[in-house]
DNA sequence: GCAAAAGTGTTCTCGGTACACCCATGG
DNA sequence: CCATGGGTGTACCGAGAACACTTTTGC
């Protein structure tokens, strides 16, 4: 059974929305490989770790968000034989969903930690010689999966604060998916799903317009039936 | 980086209809751990292959079809620290599709392998107390993951061999998903999304009834709009 | 009052469901 | 001719898309 052993490490998708975009949080590496370059936050698995409990401690490390609540889940593993000159190193994705953090991020190990607008990683193609590793391919996957889960799940409340407006949650749409929706019948499907939005008794105030309803995520996490991106 | 090693293995969901139930290929376990259990076919990867080459390889050698062609995807990995009592070991979940096989599985490598339909495994709780490791959890996981891809591609060819009525792709879906469904609609639903099947000039010969048009899987692999399980 | 944003009502259309009905073969 | 399964036509209904219109605030 043994001869060929691997390293084992956890690499995090953390993904907000800022200023209607949506961003990965990236760690610049400042020793080799790849130093001066990009990667995804992660580290290695301890040896009473399960995977989860890795993400979950690193993504507290990277975010200074101490506290849990965050979306985390498994994404894919990846294992090329030469993805690391280091050796051999499996690795396994997960993706993050957080609200907007602070801007600075308090608490955090890493100095180099930034966030990064997803426009310029996935569609350009800088993103593989600006990532490390596979990184540029592991970032992708993890878009994806956030962008199909936001048609049938309640996961886009994730990226809101504890208490949001219907306007916000469609911005979360928006930048996710990049397109925009009508305000009108989104504003109808998502306060009709029951159980995705629940409503304060309280309205956001001081700006201009119509006061918004303020509402706090619900019990549900299926969509049914499926808010589809269509073609575009 | 050194001190946290790990033995890394991929396991396979193989997953095909037989009688109008879906059914796993399981090996009998026959040295400790879990020996006399059932198990997923599976093995460590080698120093030089990616964890597809290494699932590629292990459905050739446990079903004795060597040729590729299969549907096989990574489904998730495994790696909680007391998973296999021998040590540290992460496995990679993966899940094959694969047409009904001759009933003795040919050249397969292991003595005893055997397709079990998984309605015994997954819904009684029968199945921990059969399977070994966690491969009741991986197993569940293999069909969700199945269950949900009959929504939205066009999966369930590959359950079928290259040419196949409608009905044939039909009991598919009723299989996988445990449910009757409507042969008019459905023979709409498929034959009008386009890509999806390729006539034939041939047709069904020797039963009774209406001779079926034979088709052949087109090249669409995603299914708009999706074709959904509803709650039963 | 006017601009701006929230929220409602209405119409059109498309796709799913249910089911009546016709078609083509074996026995 | 009749049973059996393949395949088409059609009516209904619910949900999405498009958009007119009302509500409630800041300035």
């Amino acid at each position: 059974m043994r001869g060929n052993l691997f390293a084992v490490a956890v690499d995090l998708v953390v993904l907000t929305v800022r200023d209607a975009e949506l961003c990965a949080l990236l760690v610049r590496r400042d020793a080799p490989p790849f130093a001066g370059r990009w990667g995804l936050p992660g580290g290695f698995v301890l040896p009473n770790e399960d995977l989860l409990e890795t993400a979950t401690r690193r993504l507290g490390e990277e975010t200074g968000l101490e506290f849990g609540g965050h979306h985390l889940e498994q994404l894919a593993s990846y294992a090329a034989p030469d993805r690391d000159p280091r050796g051999r190193v499996l690795t396994v994705g997960h993706i993050a969903i957080v609200p907007r953090p602070p801007e600075p991020i308090a608490g955090a190990d890493a100095a180099g930690t930034a966030w990064h607008p997803i426009a310029k990683l996935v569609d350009g193609a800088a993103a593989d010689a600006l990532l490390a590793f596979d990184h540029g391919r592991i970032l992708a996957d993890g878009v994806e999966r956030a962008q199909s889960k936001l048609e049938y799940t309640t996961l886009a409340a994730s990226f809101c604060p504890p208490e949001f407006t219907v306007t916000q949650l469609r911005r979360v749409y928006e930048a996710v998916w990049r397109r925009t929706l009508d305000p009108r019948n989104f504003q109808r499907k998502v306060t009709s799903t029951p159980g995705f939005l629940e409503p304060t008794d309280t309205r956001v105030t001081g700006v201009r317009g119509r006061p918004a309803q303020l509402y706090r995520r619900g019990p549900a996490t299926a969509l049914h039936p499926p808010m589809l991106r269509g073609e575009n």
